[in-house]
DNA sequence: CTGAAAGCGCTTACAG
DNA sequence: CTGAAAGCGCTTACAG
């Protein structure tokens, strides 16, 4: 089947076909100008032949650069979130320069919808072939992904949590599933009592995502008929007073509660919390994982971390664009980001 | 600092040194046949106007192949874990077929020692130009690192537990962390009691492999000062009835075993007899992730299974294989491997 | 020790 | 609609 040493190159098929490189050339890429018996006869041969094109050739002969537009949040934003999938970002980009390929990024301040909607204005005008983004601004976008089809331009979702129908590529986190993971975790740590699902509100988070984690976390108690219950507590204004008077309160009028699940990745303000607090130990459990929350990794007041790799979202999708702008592959429609457990013993290998 | 479009080739370089290109690419790639005056000249060109070689031009005037061999156990070997490397092996070959990357593999039956040296020997006398291979036979191999010494081949190794200085890189789990981590998870399902270490004689394993894992456990029990005791026990020929006679045995006479670690990837055997076991719940963690423990991880048999990406060792190996052999670039000494985590409710996902 | 020229497998104007 | 030719940035004989 490999037919080894015996590369065969355009040269060979037009040769075969008995038409003009460029011919062949046009054919490959779908190019108008070529009547539709010589292109079957092209086709055929190339069918026949088993020809592949060579990228490093391609690649060398053409002249323009592939630019690819990325739409995220500031990195100053979020715990500084966005910083992880923009260096992953930046890492593929590195490793493709040889193929030209260049990022343009705007960035915009999340609860200023202007901004959002003024960078949506600039990307349409601009010269990208490709776009990564974030699905959290149902809204706004839905201009920006219309005039992308209609541009023909391929866009990729990280961060995302819904399946995009018009999308190349939609790098999907399963939200339910973490969930129900966490559930998991906290009935390893003790076999009754409450669990505080905490949600620290951060202008990125949409309900959908809080309440997928949340039923993914009754949906497991429920299938193991456990004897654990959850109770929801919503904090607007989260500096450290607020946190301190309405967790000690909460905690001290159900003393029932043994764990905390913090859906987002604020859970170093409750630890910073929950070590000054005297009592019996709480497991807490939260998701991504930055440097202020190795202290508490390292003493054990967070239990776990339940992680989605947000580098490796951005590396895939700055990837699977070059897959299918320049070596012309297809791509799968959806990525599903693996969920990853830290812990106090593991963190440093990540 | 970057300076955007003006790409400058080995073309510009000629002229500003005022030589030929034959003369820049022989300083480029260290070639005999160029005084030593004028390969300083060009250097410094090189230096001056930043002159970064172009791979695609490179490889596609370049003529021949590069060469990868192979070293590993048969598939068929091991629980089959060696197909997981292999398999990542080929799908980086797959990536990498532009750049004209072959991959030879040799493989042995791991108890034939004769078998190891006659590959070994093959290895020497093949044309390859680099080498993937696993540290598990300290002895045999010495004379085949030896060689590629001598011969410029560069090795890296996979699956590996300690750093090699001969080598281009060491792929490495850390093997001491992985039992904390065992530990750790132990000490939330349970607060006393005592973990049984049953070791499933394999061929590969050898000693220190356990004992390393075995100390992380029990270092990560005397840190916390934890109630919880280990102890050890070797089965070398298990068969189901070995392991249903001794394991009986063992749990009859020690009541206080909560936990058992499988620190190798037999642990679908012991989950086995588990399941039939009336009794307390006994949790159970392993190594590795195939086919046969999903039934258990489902039934939470099986608590946790620690991993190591075996598939994503391979893949990472022929990279860097590619990075030094083709790109020419500086190749990390060592990678280690990141201790995953999985249980029911994230196996899908890996 | 040094250089001129052909060629790697494509793409891109340009001419017909 | 089709083709001949130059060029992408290197490497590789070959000649001197």
């Amino acid at each position: 089947m490999d037919n080894e040493d015996q590369i065969i190159g355009i040269k060979d098929v037009a040769k075969a076909a008995n038409v003009a490189l460029a011919t062949v050339d046009r054919v490959i890429h779908n190019r108008a100008g070529v009547s539709i018996k010589t292109k079957e006869k092209v086709l055929k041969v190339i069918e026949k032949m088993g020809y592949k094109p060579n990228i490093m050739a391609s690649n060398l002969s053409k002249s323009k650069k592939t630019i690819i537009g990325v739409l995220i949040p500031d990195i100053s934003e979020s715990s500084g979130y966005w910083e992880f999938p923009l260096q992953g970002i930046i890492k593929a980009q590195k490793e493709l320069a040889q193929y030209r390929i260049k990022i343009k990024t705007f960035t915009f301040k999340q609860d200023n919808s202007k901004e959002v909607r003024k960078k949506i204005l600039e990307l349409i005008n601009s010269d990208i072939q490709g776009l990564i983004l974030t699905s959290k601004f149902a809204d706004e976008i839905q201009i920006l992904l219309q005039d992308c089809k209609e541009k023909e331009r391929p866009c990729v979702f990280i961060d995302s949590n819904i399946r995009k129908m018009d999308a190349l590529c939609s790098i999907q986190q399963p939200l339910y599933e973490s969930g129900e993971l966490a559930a998991q975790l906290f009935n390893y740590c003790f076999d009754e009592g409450e669990i505080l699902i905490l949600h620290l509100k951060d202008t990125m988070d949409t309900e959908d995502i809080i309440g997928l984690k949340e039923n993914g976390i009754n949906g497991y108690l429920q299938e193991k008929k456990s004897l654990i219950t959850t109770r929801t507590l919503v904090i607007t204004d989260f500096n450290e007073d607020t946190i301190d008077t309405v967790l000690t309160q909460t905690l001290k009028e159900n003393p029932k509660i043994k764990g905390v699940f913090i859906p987002n990745s604020k859970v170093a303000h409750i630890a910073n919390y929950l070590e000054k607090r005297a009592g019996e130990k709480i497991y807490l459990i939260g998701y991504d994982f930055f440097k202020e929350d190795i202290e508490y990794l390292e003493k054990e007041i967070i239990d776990f971390l339940i992680c989605q790799r947000p580098e490796e979202q951005g590396y895939q999708a700055v990837y699977k664009l070059f897959e299918n702008l320049i070596l012309k592959k297809a791509v799968e429609n959806e990525i599903i980001m693996p969920l990853d457990i830290l812990t106090k013993k593991n963190y440093k290998y990540y």
